[in-house]
DNA sequence: TGCGTAAATGAGAATCAGTCTTATCTTCAT
DNA sequence: ATGAAGATAAGACTGATTCTCATTTACGCA
């Protein structure tokens, strides 16, 4: 789903049976332009930048329905608000490592936890669907500015 | 931490630089004595039931201060609100199993997965504190009662 | 054991992310 | 081009959590 243009976004959208509505268009184009990791109230302030005065009701309408298709994932950071980035083209599932210093977020992919977290579903009869795995501490840089050397 | 009466409840708060008052012994107490994962309001309700009339605003403060002690984990199943539970007298992590369809939280500890943690983290150069770690899905029971065979 | 002070609490206001309502638009199949 | 289904804007509303501030409590010290 690398698809940028407005004609493409416009395919897409149809594909999922979603209107395409500009609105929707500008936020895929947004998420799909970056791989931040934008929460709500940031991809109201970027739309707007933009002069794409999309209501923010219509920012987490869009985002839910754009989540459901899987063209946007949500992320929880733990922080009292959900983020989202543009999906994947394969579907490879992928982590976070979260810096409490910066704030950065490191993208991982593990296939042997990937492995152990089916083990551990069977292991239980239990048939996953999702999970979140955030590993929170310091990233290389903070810890070369602040030495927590002790 | 398997404290239970007041006497060594009053001890580990005070060993842990907290004032030993009655709204936070009451609120230990609670956790300990359950393997439930409690979200706020449950716990402003159940130290109500016992005649314990500790205001909202002191639930959360007490909470955070015992998290922060790691008296008390704090859990995000990603649903709106926190969890909190007791922690546990060994070290030993556990993460979460959560059924979508019935809510049950199922605990589990996998070495290897934990391994594969620092690893990632040694690869990125990047020093763990905590990490939160939940699947999704749907358990034993709620498949005998609805299969999702198909 | 009584005191003073720093810390903790209660009550309710405030905040903040996210959802809902309703009247008004758009999209798009026909 | 047209209308029904679906989407949007604006702001009210909700529910969880945090804050404010006046009052109370814990506890080290005299």
């Amino acid at each position: 789903m690398a698809a940028t243009t407005n004609h493409e976004l416009k395919k897409v959208l149809r594909e999922h049976e979603l209107k395409a509505t500009s609105q929707r268009i500008a936020l895929l184009k947004l998420l799909n332009s970056t791989n931040e990791h934008f929460d709500a109230e940031e991809i109201y302030f970027e739309l707007h930048k933009q002069q794409k005065n999309v209501s923010r009701a219509t920012v987490y309408r869009s985002l839910e329905a754009l989540v459901d298709q899987q063209l946007v994932s949500k992320l929880d950071f733990g922080d009292g608000r959900m983020r989202y980035e543009r999906s994947r083209e394969d579907d490879e599932h992928h982590d976070h490592l979260i810096c409490e210093q910066c704030g950065k977020v490191i993208e991982f992919f593990n296939l042997e936890m990937e492995a152990q977290q089916l083990s551990v579903c069977e292991d239980h009869d239990f048939i996953p669907s999702t999970h979140t795995m955030y590993i929170f501490g310091i990233c290389a840089e903070c810890q070369a500015l602040e030495p927590v050397g002790k």
